[in-house]
DNA sequence: TTGAAAGCGCTAACAG
DNA sequence: CTGTTAGCGCTTTCAA
């Protein structure tokens, strides 16, 4: 009934088990015949070694844990991929856990990876609380947190540079004519976000511009649409020719808002996104936006993370990745 | 340096390791005094107990092994979550892989998964081949299958009426007065694509219309856009004043289409589609479609699993659930 | 109510 | 080259 056991194996080769479990990993020599009788009984008897008790004796589970705010994040999902994809390259799994943004639950579920013996953690919450911050400094596991909105610096990252990224973008507006360019930044004390807003001011200022900023409570295109009206009533009242949304969810659900309000995008206002998550391009107008290698941050995690495991070298706490601006049919060349 | 066991949870309360195992799992009685010592050496020690071990003599590994073609793939993605959040209610976890379609792949991802003592296997490969689901036949873990184009009525599954769903949209088109509908199939020989289209050809055929189908070879919207030529000109040709998608992702590949060519949607023609993944509502104009229950798919597959596991009963081989048409702004009432 | 001991399936000295 | 043995960390008889 239930599968069989290395014992088995044994028996039915004549052999020892130790004989068998050296096949199986070629861990040392064993002679033609024995091999030969080893490798016929198991698959005679499809046998399957239990990793379970193999982890067990050899301390290493070679499960990498993965929580994240919600699978059905789309960029969440890219780095999931990134990670699901280096990580078998390296015979990792992926245990993975959605924490819904409920931290309690999130506690939890880094304590129930530790029980499960994962060797790296990666987190990816958007927001990742100083508590549970705190509860993966304090522990022996490597680990990498992968935030869009907040990072602490202190703390193992994979990020791209920001600032850098949107002066790029405030200069590639600035090029195509716009001088009267409208921030649109996400939440209130999110820090990335400040980067972003620090990066488009910076820009503006050489360039002699006035910069103008709104601050929006969300990152989706639902915060995006709802403040579709005040945005819009902005950009009338002071000439406004373009919109920067520090997070394309937001450009999305204000180009919603446009569609619904049959305002013209880019005919009657510009937009420019940050992010590039999926549907920017398959939305219509596609929009123009910065370009975040999602799937790169959870392939460099991973990587970093299984570095550290098998070496056990300090590995930097943050790896700054390229990003790029990505030209798309949102944005109209008013010069 | 590395964790403590039970064994010093032991030592330091003064008692056996089989009195901490009672307390922490309240399998035996034991003296309120003991109780509280070897509370008071897990609370010290921190110890966290070690799940592979206790997986190991219990022989449940509390884990669910999820394929999935590709987790960036966003109605996958809504499956994965229902699976991930009524797991966790049963205290499962949830080991994710994708295949990309690899079929070689695929089967080394599963004796994988057995070697990792998975206790329920759900499978979401869009068309699993047979040599997999045989693989998933010839063993005892349950498995449950979840595919959206071709299923197999022998194997376990959960699955909407599709027949009747493409109907019920067929019997709305015509509601809005139109006759002429296109029928837009997805691949050649997807079993379920074929019952949507028995559906929509029992309607037009019970209403004395002339019935018209292309098939296409794919999906996504890639292919969507791709016909987009083609069928315009079908429906220029033949009249056609609507267009039922056998899927969404080819439904907003047309919309793609029909915006690049300055075609306009739904005056110049209404478009429908099954499915309704995340970006038809999101898209403008929202997509009309028919909406499966992606999430509950999932959520009621685990609990078909876990049902089996716990009770060992045998379990239906398929579930029916119910669908629905989403009315939004693709489909012009023509009466 | 408790502890000793056996064992889950496997790996890794150790001796031969 | 091979078998014996001692665990990995835990649960569970079995006696006491």
């Amino acid at each position: 009934m239930s599968s069989p056991t290395i014992k088995d194996v044994a028996r039915l080769a004549g052999v020892s088990i130790s004989t068998v479990s050296r096949v199986m990993n070629d861990s040392k020599p064993v002679s033609p015949e024995a091999r030969r009788k080893v490798l016929d009984a198991i698959k005679k008897l499809d046998f399957k070694p239990n990793e379970l008790a193999r982890s067990l004796v050899m301390r290493r589970s070679n499960l990498i844990g993965v929580i994240v705010k919600d699978i059905a994040i789309s960029y969440m999902t890219e780095m999931v991929r990134g990670i699901e994809e280096v990580g078998r390259m390296y015979n990792y799994d992926i245990l993975l856990s959605s924490s819904y943004g409920d931290i309690e639950l999130e506690k939890k579920i880094i304590n129930f990876m530790f029980t499960k013996q994962v060797e790296g953690i990666v987190l990816i919450s958007e927001d990742a609380k100083p508590e549970v911050v705190y509860m993966l400094q304090n522990q022996t596991i490597p680990y990498i947190q992968l935030d869009k909105f907040y990072n602490f610096n202190e703390t193992y990252s994979v990020t791209i540079n920001y600032k850098e990224a949107a002066k790029e973008m405030t200069e590639f507006l600035i090029g195509k004519g716009h001088e009267k360019i409208l921030f649109v930044k996400e939440y209130k004390n999110a820090i990335i976000g400040q980067e972003k807003l620090k990066g488009y001011k910076e820009v503006m200022d050489a360039h002699n511009y006035f910069s103008r900023e709104i601050t929006v409570d969300g990152v989706t295109d639902k915060e995006g649409y709802k403040y579709g009206e005040e945005i819009w009533k902005i950009i009338e009242h002071e000439g406004i020719t373009a919109a920067f949304f520090s997070e394309d969810g937001l450009a999305i659900g204000f180009l919603n808002y446009c569609y619904d309000n049959n305002k013209k995008v880019p005919d009657d206002i510009s937009v420019a996104g940050f992010g590039d998550i999926k549907i920017s391009s398959l939305y219509r107008p596609r929009l123009t936006t910065v370009r975040e290698p999602y799937y790169d941050y959870g392939a460099v995690a991973v990587r970093k993370i299984i570095k550290k495991i098998k070496d056990n070298v300090e590995i930097d706490s943050a790896t700054i990745l390229p990003s790029s601006i990505i030209e798309r049919e949102t944005v109209k060349d008013i010069n």
